[in-house]
RNA sequence: GGCGCAUUCGUCUAGUGGUUAGGACACAGCCCUCUCAAGGCUGGUGCACGGGUUCGAUCCCCGUAUGCGCUGCCA
């Protein structure tokens, strides 16, 4: 019966899933599953937001996003409900005249403070060590209040009464609450529980070290799911945001990590975002995904990117986004990689256009473009043997085509293979693109 | 200020009382190549500093510095 793993995580409804705290989520949800015990969500809403319901959501949407999934909480009931701490105040109430009654608590300007037994407390943190705080003195460590004048209900306590009344056995949460635990402990005495296992895990720091707050643009979990990273790249990076497999193996499933996983292994030291291997990782997984989800979520990131696909032919589409697939590493760089699938409008890279768009390359190009014109079949392998002709007629190397022709068509030096992109553009749209172009010659 | 936690390449990390201190991202160069990407190869940068303990410390102890957290009738 001790030994039923139950853990939670408690978010106070803020409008957004903030990185750091996506991950403690990630570890609770992870050292659950890994000893097949419950992960518990409940959202601290004692501070009156107004618009709880929906500030939750953003909580609900992020963690789903990442793949975890709660046996308790909002939307999937449990036998400790509510499990919003708004709903709870007859449980609040109901200790709080245990503890009066026990004689540890004073009332101050209508406030009621509770009346710190000033002791030792050594805190047995499972990443931390042991930790010995001298609250003794009552200059350092003042009593604190657990209810405000107003009726309304200080977290230090309703965070110990629910972690009892759901009996919680493992409080994994942020470094920035061991200073906190000392307290919480002497709260858990007086209430006459077992405190339990406490686990204080790093926190997640900006790129340059400072503490991310919640103005830093990728604190919110939302900006990553906008941004059309994965969420199994940003969970498995997240899992590697202090903690590792101590083999050098990065890329791991979240099973692996399951089965891995153990609280003491976890660093001890603050860990900063790093953008570009997230990034990396995304990539990694982006070149294994499915065709059918490239192409799905590839949809998605061009619509959000404005551009409409609704009015080419499903086939058209299909063709452009595969040879986009294996070749970005996040789906917010598709529209620049492939929108010239889809627009004819798109922007010439200026440095580009300076180096190849250029007097000798004129009539090079002109002379593809009528090898192209009078080619019957414009599949991708009569592309590349025409223009490999057409280099070799002309005394030049094949790059001296492939470069101004890839510029003229698609606007950039970077792109999908040139032949392929050809054949799925058309005879039409290629020519046409080529006349443009050759009208704008230096 | 007080209390607490931390400190291995720029970043994430592995690691040990004796190692050429390993991997990854990023970066540079080369190869491959229709570009980009991927892949392959090569390269540079690291144990914060000062004292101890020890035959020997990156590793153990103490101090300093720096960073972060807490120090609320925020959570």
């Amino acid at each position: 019966m001790n030994s039923e793993i139950r853990v939670r995580f408690a978010p106070s409804p803020t409008g957004f899933l903030h990185i750091g705290g996506a991950r403690t989520a990630l570890f609770n949800w992870v050292f659950a599953r890994r000893h097949g015990g419950t992960f518990v969500l409940r959202i601290e809403d004692t501070d009156q937001s107004r618009n709880t319901a929906e500030a939750a959501a953003a909580i609900y949407d992020g963690l789903r996003w990442l793949g975890i999934d709660w046996g308790e909480g909002p939307r999937a009931g449990g036998n400790f409900g509510s499990y919003f701490q708004s709903e709870r105040n007859e449980i609040y109430q109901r200790h709080l005249d245990r503890l009066a009654a026990a004689g540890h608590t004073f009332e101050d300007n209508g406030a009621i403070r509770f009346r710190s037994p000033r002791e030792h407390v050594v805190v047995d943190d499972i990443v931390c060590g042991s930790i010995d705080f001298d609250l003794t003195n009552p200059e350092t460590h003042p009593d604190m209040t657990i209810r405000r004048a107003d009726g309304s209900w200080i977290f230090h306590f309703v965070n110990v009464v629910d972690d009892i009344e759901m009996k919680i056995s493992h409080v994994i949460r942020g470094e920035d609450h061991l200073s906190n635990t000392p307290k919480h402990i002497e709260l858990y005495r007086a209430l006459g529980a077992t405190p339990p296992r406490f686990a204080h895990i790093p926190l997640i720091l900006n790129q340059n070290g400072s503490k991310m707050s919640k103005r830093d643009a990728g604190a919110s979990l939302g900006t990553y799911i906008e941004q059309g990273f994965l969420p199994e790249a940003v969970r498995n990076y997240l899992c590697l945001l202090g903690w590792s497999p101590k083999d050098d193996r990065e890329k791991l499933a979240i099973e692996e990590v399951v089965r891995l996983f153990e609280l003491e292994k976890i660093n001890r030291k603050n860990a900063s975002f790093d953008l570009e291997k997230l990034t990396w990782l995304n990539g990694e997984y982006m070149r294994e995904l499915t065709d059918d989800r490239f192409r799905a979520l590839g949809l998605i990131a061009l619509a959000n990117s404005g551009i409409d696909t609704a009015k080419f032919p499903e086939e058209y589409v299909r063709a452009a986004l595969d040879t986009c697939k294996g070749k970005i590493r996040l789906f917010s760089e598709l529209a620049a990689y492939g929108g010239f699938y889809f627009r004819d409008d798109f922007e010439y890279n200026p440095e580009s256009v300076a180096k190849y768009f250029v007097s000798e390359n004129k009539p090079r190009l002109r002379a593809l473009r009528d090898a192209f014109a009078e080619l019957e079949s414009f599949d991708a392998t009569s592309l590349e043997s025409v223009l490999k002709a057409t280099a070799a007629e002309l005394g030049v190397k094949t790059g001296a085509l492939v470069h101004p022709t890839r510029l003229a068509v698609t606007g950039s030096n970077a792109g999908p293979s040139l032949y392929h992109l050809l054949e799925i553009l058309g005879k039409t749209k290629v020519l046409a693109r080529l006349d443009r172009s050759l009208g704008n010659f230096a």
